[in-house]
DNA sequence: TTTT
DNA sequence: TTTT
């Protein structure tokens, strides 16, 4: 039951490949981060400014286990989920804390994945392929480039995977 | 100021081109059928079902334009509206009722809009690649086709123009 | 599995008390009507203008049977789910199309609903009746405190006011 | 323009009293916490088990003045934003980071707010107090009713129980 | 997933 | 770190 409304709608870009991991009771959980973006032209200078939001977003579960499969760095995603600010320690012993969106849905929303792999087994979503896309012409080939190194700021630690709680509700 | 919330959020595909007209205003008006589904499985049968939502969307002013210049049949689009009931008279002079989703923001999702080029071929399928399809290695067949352009059932008039108000709160 | 997203978001005052059927299965169907309303300075009179949009709701199952029993006329309720539009014969032989919002979650967002009992005394806390409580014709004790007002773990320092810039894009 | 999706709707009951700051511009920046909660029974002990989330919510311009004269602690309210992280330093020196809902919709939810004053006359149209009005310690006169609940135009009939399908997918 |  |  829930007293109050915490929910979040976003469509973003990955922006790494998603670290998938497992709890000791064998559940899924992956985290990726996701960028949205605005632009606007600022009314003092004329120039087109640009902003971009990223979201650490986690998966649990099936979810995780299907992110994990299909979802590549740059690939666009609808993801719904709920806030939740997760407290750890520094290296300095001190608290920080942490906002991540739990993801509850996720659709893929384009079909190239990102992964130029392509799947050997059936695709357990039917997802896979693109909508959209022109049709025409050579297929081309999957441009995904090689995994970036990526310092996180302030990369807070992968949750203790002990302290996950099975029946966390979502 | 509003008295409740009236929202919707809506991802879908479009089931044909863009209708744009213009009011005596000079201010565009453009509609668009939008097509969202769902499949699970039958408990009883265990057969894949399959049902298509199809939305009615209309966009005014310079969303209208951008829509109509950008968007068409089988473009993937982010739409978010509200939802509007309008009366109409049917042939047989009798009240009829239509629900629209009247959006506020909208955000394509495949890459070929944003050119107002658009196609220098036709679409052989006229949609664009369907959603769904493993993405093997190999390129395959189309196997499913995006949701059939069809005819509304029930095609209510487009509204009177000079019945709309520029005032139209959105 | 979904190709798409299909959902409205609601929050507004029941018209009147819900409709409760069963079907031969036994499963409950509770349909209502809400109420969501904007209004606006109209442009030209400059008078204050104010338009009601009805929406359909219909519960299923077990939200049907939660909203038959704790929702009433006059109720502000929050509804999530989304648009079905459905087929029926008019008197007339002719086909008519409804669309309703299908209800997946909803929550009360007042603790008197639209019963005129209401409050007697005023309220202690400064919070009013917790969502989630019975409505009927006897306002009954309040046993769910709401959540408690508490010290926000990690203040961080309201951020610089110099840093703020006027043009930040909402 | 947007590239992505950055939405964020909560609703939920504040913290604390809203902090109004004014920027060198004479442009309002009002914070408030807000508290989502969630309870379940945990699979394992039985035991209800309840999270309150704590939300930083920030309120910029016209929207931050309405924040601040309406809201009071434990006001329940409807939020509608993006999520935004800010970088700050802590007292070590060290950056922080700190994610918050920057709000471009409010709406009240209790015609009381979280003043204990609230009503002292029963509510003769069986709705409360309407949003937006004032709320300060003197209650002031109702002049805006609720929505009236009014007969639907054109009521279609009840869906035909036996059409249903306990299948329906949510 | 659970609850109202 | 993504995307256009």
């Amino acid at each position: 039951m829930a007293r109050g409304i915490n929910k979040v709608i976003l469509v973003g870009n990955l922006g790494g490949d998603p670290e998938v991991r497992y709890m000791p009771s064998g559940n899924a959980v992956t985290n990726v981060t996701l960028a949205t973006s605005e632009s606007w032209k600022d009314r003092q200078s004329g120039q087109q400014q640009e902003r971009t939001e990223w979201h650490r977003v986690v998966f649990f579960n099936r979810l995780a286990e299907i992110a994990g499969e299909y979802l590549r760095k740059g690939s666009k995603v609808y993801v719904e989920g709920s806030l939740r600010t997760r407290k750890w320690q520094g290296q300095d012993g001190q608290d920080r804390y942490t906002t991540e969106i739990v993801a509850s849905e996720m659709q893929m929303l384009d079909g190239r994945g990102g992964d130029s792999g392509g799947y050997s087994q059936p695709d357990p979503m039917g997802y896979g392929q693109p909508q959209g896309q022109p049709q025409g012409g050579q297929p081309r080939q999957q441009q995904r480039p090689a995994p970036a190194p990526q310092q996180q700021p302030q990369q807070p630690p992968a949750p203790d995977m002990d302290s996950f709680d099975d029946d966390i509700p979502f």
